[in-house]
DNA sequence: GTGAATCCTTGATAATTGTCAATCCGGTAA
DNA sequence: TTACCGGATTGACAATTATCAAGGATTCAC
């Protein structure tokens, strides 16, 4: 299923030395004599709201940079629990464990359209051990993906419910000077949060009516990020 | 503090080539070529129960492999909420975040009397850049970390607390035939759990009095894996 | 535009968990 | 031995959150 809505949106191959994010993605330390090895094509392609990018348990052969949108990565539990373990955001990497030759963890789900590279697992193998520029980049990701690991642990599972909620808006505005951010739907937030449906929906709503978000259209909220803040250490 | 702690533990520098659980660790495929590269010794040494390894902050210039025993990694939360959000099992690698020239993310303590190697970072460069074969066991390091944090957040931190209980158990108890495991204090249990120090201790009263676990001396227990895993899906 | 479906909100109630406090237990030191 | 100490356990009660259920609002397709 996944495979059809990639093939769809294929685009042609582009160049990544001309990419516009380039700075902020996995190649950004790459020399012109880097480029050259690469041989297939670094494929970008978009995905729409609600697209599959992978399944859980898929065998991977790529890992993806997402270039704009938001992206969740949900978790299936034995016993039918849901829930998802981390957001990716624009400059992230998604999909690392191909690298290891391991399946993937999660399904990755399209949260806000989004558009991505597609780096062959192939291709990450040859500069590696012909460059040290990519171990740098991929040592940076992995840590990355460990930090918010750590976040998420921290303060977005434990405490008060309405604490997790602030919290996470804090997260998902992060590096948007806008003061707004992505406003997940209330089972998507209980799913992040470990709560239910019905108290991220109360809680929100409380949100709104004491002026700490403010819905600006559907799905996107701006932020009172120093009630927030407040609301979180009090 | 911990400095002194690793000093006065310092043993001579091993030979990782004859190490005993090489097959386990880090340097599991290197070559007799590979270390040649290895100028500075790798370090072991010991540490007692609840001995520091780092602090959240340290500035870091190895990684350790944890030969035996069992380590916390505590997060500190800006309201003073303490969370622990990994353990440590032998053959795993702690301090990976010394790679990407980043502080400790936590503070490492002793859970059970550890042996650990040192791995300068310099070390790990080195090899890095002339050898392929570290990394991919670094690759691989990195992934369990991921894949530990899902299971922290999927299994951990969300559901009742009796089923987090009996998660914790398993977890503790895995690639441990005896069907034992490390039974942490009460306290512990609350901050890797995100549940109250009572909490804990009323569902472990209750598992011990249900024959789920058995204690068989201070922080040991005996499982009733069966037991525990229906507990966990009904 | 209209209906249908979906998501959000809210209420009432039950269950779980947290809080505060007292007691118990095991080990240690005097 | 006895007193003491820290951790573990338990009780009573309060707070938070889940559950079940019903409306309300919004979105989407036709």
């Amino acid at each position: 299923m996944e495979q059809r809505d990639i093939n769809k949106a294929w685009t042609s191959g582009s160049k990544c030395e001309q990419c516009a994010i380039r700075g902020l993605v996995l190649f950004a330390d790459l020399t012109k004599s880097d480029f050259d090895l690469i041989h297939r094509p670094i494929n970008d392609f978009w995905l729409m709201v609600g697209d599959t990018l992978y399944n859980q348990g898929d065998q991977p052969d790529a890992i993806f940079t997402l270039r704009s949108g938001l992206v969740k990565l949900v978790s299936y539990l034995a016993d039918g629990a849901v829930r998802i373990v981390r957001v990716i955001k624009p400059g992230d990497v998604v999909g690392l464990e191909a690298l290891d030759n391991k399946k993937y963890f999660h399904r990755a789900i399209v949260l806000e359209d989004a558009s991505f590279c597609r780096i062959p697992v192939s291709q990450i193998k040859i500069l590696n051990e012909s460059s040290p520029h990519l171990a740098k980049q991929l040592t940076a990701r992995w840590q990355r993906v460990m930090s918010d690991a750590d976040l998420w642990l921290s303060q977005l599972s434990s405490g008060f419910a309405k604490r997790r909620v602030a919290y996470l808006l804090l997260y998902l505005s992060e590096e948007n000077e806008a003061n707004e951010c992505y406003l997940p739907s209330r089972e998507d937030m209980g799913a992040m949060l470990a709560i239910t449906t019905e108290t991220a929906s109360r809680i929100v709503a409380r949100f709104k009516r004491n002026g700490l978000i403010k819905l600006v259209s559907p799905h996107r909220v701006a932020l009172d990020k120093e009630k927030l803040i407040d609301y979180c250490e009090q």
